[in-house]
DNA sequence: CGGATCGGTTGACGGCAGTCAATGACGTTA
DNA sequence: TAACGTCATTGACTGCCGTCAACCGATCCG
């Protein structure tokens, strides 16, 4: 099912989506190869060391570990636009997993190692790209420590919001739509698909989320959740609130406007 | 009790171990500037934008983040040796503290900058040490998530054989001082003092841990240890075991020959 | 159509570990 | 020496949520 298509550099670029937006990080580069991996295909594993960069053109992909048991964690998702945050000659430490039907740009190392040397801007975004990664795992940590799985789960919808198709209903409700099953949404909330199901359940008997179709929810208050998340800081104390959940925008630094 | 001296570089520098270890990453810079904090001192709160890169000389440092309600989650310390993560002109997502009495290096943006811009080999000083925190931070998660507390609390322990002052005894055995306190101790397997205390308390029933003075403990059988905080890999599958604890090291990469 | 498979739901049960509280050990100060 | 603060220990209790199991609906396939 892997389809890999070695196209000059244009050709590539000139119809992405990322680079018309602004998103891409390598328009500049040469050498672009677009692969296509289908929902489940495993990009690369965990202690390769891949002579690759890899942006992520279109779909989600996550980074898991593998435990000796088969036990897994998943410690990031990864929308368009994004760069997996690995480094050409240094050992991986995680796999990367197609979580839908994706399209990924491969970017061989040597046209990045000397672009890196060469190009000022382009290292300005690696590192934001690397600033941008370390956040979202320490995110991750805070949401994993002090919250419950209850509000694990609520956050992760709510970060749906943020960053999956969504739409305003006439009356101010959002409409969203989670591009990942059950058991993603469970993996991201490092907890079981019977909880998501239960919290899902008790959601919609409070009446604050509405299950309109598979993986469809109408969310009438979204304010109401960010709270029962605890996502916003309670006080009106100086202290920060717990951030958002671990998926990385389109833009590296996306978070900073988050919550207003 | 915080003393700032700044000195010519070379005044600094020559009479630094780490320099003499091979340990530092910005022997070359000059306008370095000693920091002395006290044990629980802030060297940098969450949220500011510090214009300098930071270099822990002497000590432990400990980055974390706190909530509305006075909670905190620790979520890595760092070595002598280490760089703190944090990029100028970027939000910080976390607080650092001193964990014990400790000395730190500031470089100043703009230094740094014009080095950066320059200096190959001081790039990828740079993108080894955001490749290290990455790593570290995975580990991070990857504990929480699939490890026990008493697990975490073991881990830690076994973590502290590799990285706080060691040594052997004539029976083979390893006697580590641990220089946190059980507060830390607790607050870095993320749980509470009181497991830390029974955790400790049954490992000493069954004689895999003797209490030799406070915060001084002699280890048996360390590879025991190991197997109890499940470490190791258990099965003989390629399966990679699970990472260590997110004390980042001296050097970057020590992580690659921890476990042989 | 019957059966198999898969994703999701619901209920019952149990254990890990967090919380609360009392007590002890130790160092510091008056 | 007594009073006090900090750090650590130990016990009792409780609740979250992970595990197991049964069940349901949708889809696919021979």
């Amino acid at each position: 099912m892997t389809d890999i298509a070695t196209l000059p550099s244009k050709r590539v670029c000139g119809t992405c989506e990322l680079r018309k937006g602004g998103d891409c990080r390598f328009a500049a580069l040469s050498g672009v190869r677009v692969r296509h991996l289908a929902k489940g295909e495993t990009l690369v594993h965990e202690g390769e060391m891949p002579e690759r960069l890899f942006l992520l053109r279109r779909g989600y992909l996550r980074m898991l570990r593998f435990g000796c048991d088969g036990d897994r964690v998943v410690m990031a998702l990864l929308a368009a636009g994004d760069v997996v945050p690995a480094f050409p000659g240094r050992a991986l430490g995680f796999s990367v997993e197609a979580a839908s039907d994706t399209e990924v740009c491969e970017i061989s190392g040597a046209a990045f190692r000397a672009a890196f040397g060469r190009d000022t801007a382009l290292r300005h975004r690696i590192l934001d790209n690397a600033a941008a990664h370390l956040r979202r795992l320490q995110d991750a940590i805070w949401l994993r420590g002090r919250l419950t799985s209850r509000e694990r789960v609520i956050a992760f919808l709510v970060q749906a919001t943020e960053c999956m198709p969504v739409d305003r209903l006439p009356d101010g409700s959002l409409r969203v739509t989670m591009r990942v099953s059950r058991g993603d949404w469970a993996d991201m909330s490092d907890t079981t698909v019977e909880t998501v199901s239960r919290v899902v359940r008790g959601l919609a008997d409070e009446g604050l989320v509405e299950t309109l179709a598979r993986h469809r929810y109408r969310i009438p208050d979204i304010a109401g959740l960010r709270r029962l998340a605890r996502l916003d800081p309670a006080g009106a104390e100086g202290a920060p609130g717990p951030a958002p959940w671990q998926v990385i925008g389109p833009r590296g630094d996306r978070s900073v406007v988050r919550h207003q």
